[in-house]
DNA sequence: CATAGACGAATCCTATAGGAATGGTCTCCT
DNA sequence: AGGAGACCATTCCTATAGGATTCGTCTATG
């Protein structure tokens, strides 16, 4: 896996100049939703910046700022490790922290909402709907990144920063829950209707319409995925 | 302005060895909070590294981290920046994100109180109520120090990682909030008594009473910021 | 006099090298 | 054979140096 090697820099157009340390930021988030690097694995340093052709500088800087999203942990001294897997007790936490913040999200995005945002929010359902959806990583990571990008967009949507920052704070970790176990998409049909149901509260623009329905999403996927769960 | 030189660092003890990094980040951090480093000012790497006695490496990683916060911003190829002040329209916006963020925390945190948390909110109290309230920045830290350890200690009993996390997102702006226009602190006694009915509402084990009196506190905050608020 | 081009200083970004500590393994002694 | 101590490899952390770019200023020309 190499990024650009130090011969392709050295040669012609720069790539694209000092974005070197964002690649890498990029290349290991993907690593890390992708599932390729496994909870609890240790993220060498060195070996990064081996693997990816590039000094351990910039591998530096994209772990801090990999650490504030919670993905992987600074263990002071003995380097950085990919953040353990989630419990349940780790989902439920989640879900009552975006039953207190989308909602909110959802009502004050209503509000404001433009037909540009509308329309932006219409085409990712879209792309849920057909995106393909395989037991691999790799087949239904689209539908990941179109239900992701909906919750984003919504929350940019509310015009309100630290709404989206307090969303973002907790954004990195939505993809990852999907792992706490193995399960794939087993609930595609029911969550695109209740996505469809929230698109049509926000287009009604009634905004305590548009946080019950957010509210009731959210409240119903933590339904099933506790019956999803696997036994232990 | 110096940490630790590194002749100091070469003689006898490592000083605490690897926190180098951490050092910087605090000292930077003091600095932002203080208005030492006004709004817009450039934070050069180099400048920084020079002035602290350090490389520019431990100083760019401070910077990676800082940037999370919201405190400065990072443009790409011209280096960081300290965020620019806050607008009515920005204090506003964080207001409403606490509305939505913090009675909830005070509701699990009412749950689930323990004699030891509930004592570590009773002393946050009271060095509310001993701490100098004077005009300058340095005599009012203490306060703003009590005001928030009293919040965030809230949002640690919640136990919600993620409600800690989104509250987190937005705390390293609340302390600054209080630069907009200059004013110092004018509405102590009130806060203290609210603070105290946040504390006897969590003492009293009812959990809608806790979220009800941590609301009222936000707003009053809000209401007496808009009075107080300069007349541009 | 205004404007375009060029030069220079300051800054950022990356690479490489060296010092220090941790973890594992091997050997020696009891 | 079991345990303690030492050695080595790996890794992290910091410092220094060099290449590339941007911004400001100065000068020459239309």
């Amino acid at each position: 896996m190499k990024l650009a090697s130090s011969r392709d820099r050295a040669a012609g157009r720069p790539v694209s100049r000092q974005v070197l340390a964002d690649h890498v930021y990029e290349e290991l988030l993907a690593s890390l939703m992708d599932g390729r690097l496994e909870p609890g694995a240790a993220v060498s340093i060195d070996g990064t910046a081996r693997e990816l052709d590039v000094s351990p500088t910039p591998v530096r800087e994209a772990l801090a700022r990999l650490e504030h999203t919670g993905m992987v942990r600074r263990v002071a001294l003995k380097g950085y490790r990919v953040a353990p897997v989630f419990t349940q007790e780790d989902f439920a936490e989640l879900m009552e922290a975006r039953l207190a913040i989308e909602p909110v999200n959802a009502r004050l995005a209503c509000s404001r909402l433009t037909p540009d945002g509308l329309a932006e929010l219409q085409e990712a359902v879209k792309d849920l709907e057909t995106a393909p959806r395989g037991p691999s990583f790799v087949e239904f990571r689209e539908y990941l990144d179109a239900d992701e990008r909906f919750h984003k967009l919504i929350a940019e949507q509310s015009g309100n920063q630290f709404m989206l920052a307090a969303y973002a704070a907790l954004g990195g970790q939505v993809q990852r829950f999907r792992l706490f176990g193995g399960v794939g998409i087993t609930d595609a049909e029911q969550a695109i209707a209740e996505h469809r149901s929230v698109l049509e509260a926000l287009a009604s623009g009634d905004p305590e319409r548009a946080a019950a329905a957010m509210a009731d999403h959210v409240q119903k996927v933590r339904a099933r995925a506790i019956a999803d769960a696997p036994a232990d």
